[in-house]
DNA sequence: CGAAGATGCTTAACATGTTAAGTGAATGCG
DNA sequence: CGCATTCACTTAACATGTTAAGCATCTTCG
């Protein structure tokens, strides 16, 4: 069988790592984890979005989400509230608070991303990300249907 | 701000769910998570390895791998025996069991990866592979230091 | 209208990710 | 030798991943 160290999903795997492992301590800082700051970026890009839909930007599934925007709430980072049409649905937005910290973390986040982008080489990383972009497509119907999360 | 959902690592996630999303559903038919699955590819291609190098070679952090061998040592997957001249270090090593299963879930396996090869492309799977591999070294050492996990 | 089904979200249950602390065994060194 | 340090691994605690159920609300259609 194959090495597995040199299978697909592990290359995918470490990289993702290494790139996050730039991240986290800055996130950490500031009391956020990886997903909880995915959120919040989605939000101030969104300015308000209903659960559904911020599941399927920051590709996270429903039960997480459900979790993190509770302990965001109870942060006072987001707000929520149930639209009037229909009462299933919620709107979730960014807070003051939320956009503070939003302030208060993204200059350090945008350095590093800078930094990476420096190393690797601007050209490349486009290139890497069309790549990867055209794996994610090729796949896309492949395995099971319903998807809640990505698949635009 | 850049638009989160096309940063690098949203664009690794996504790649890297997307192929993962083939297997699962088979090792799940197995009763495997694909953690569980790496643990055994490992040790089948290393006959046998010392805690710290599993989790070096499986990319897991020591806390999930003792759980995760606490597990399969308790469904006979693997076994475990103290090391003679130290005994902090536990050898462990794939049961016959273990081996059982392994080879009732590698033809999918294999199949399902030689699927994804030629619907993407052998020579452009090439490519991805080295430049993820790029990206990983050219991240190497610049966040912390001291990494158990991979990093040989 | 009203019951059956679909939809949006939450809860539950179990497995792993992540960081910090704990434990016993080896090592280094005065 | 003895004691502090390091080392290999495990536990603990909390956050998320993943699948299945649960629960309102909404929609459909007779």
């Amino acid at each position: 069988m194959r090495d597995f160290s040199r299978s697909l999903p592990m290359s995918l795997l470490r990289a993702r790592e290494a790139v996050m492992r730039q991240f986290r301590p800055s996130l950490r800082q500031h009391g956020l984890t990886e997903q909880q700051w995915r959120i919040l970026r989605a939000l101030a890009a969104l300015e308000g979005a209903e659960v559904t839909e911020l599941a399927r930007t920051a590709f996270l599934l429903g039960p997480s989400l459900s979790r993190i925007l509770r302990d965001l709430e109870a942060r006072n980072l987001i707000e929520r509230k149930t639209a009037k049409a229909d009462q299933r649905r919620s709107m979730v937005s960014i807070s003051k608070d939320g956009v503070k910290l939003m302030a208060s973390v993204a200059p350090t986040s945008e350095a590093i991303y800078a930094e990476i982008t420096r190393r690797f080489g601007a050209r490349k990383l486009a290139e890497l990300q069309q790549m990867l972009g055209e794996l994610e497509h090729t796949l896309a119907g492949l395995g099971s249907a319903d998807d809640t999360r990505a698949e635009e």
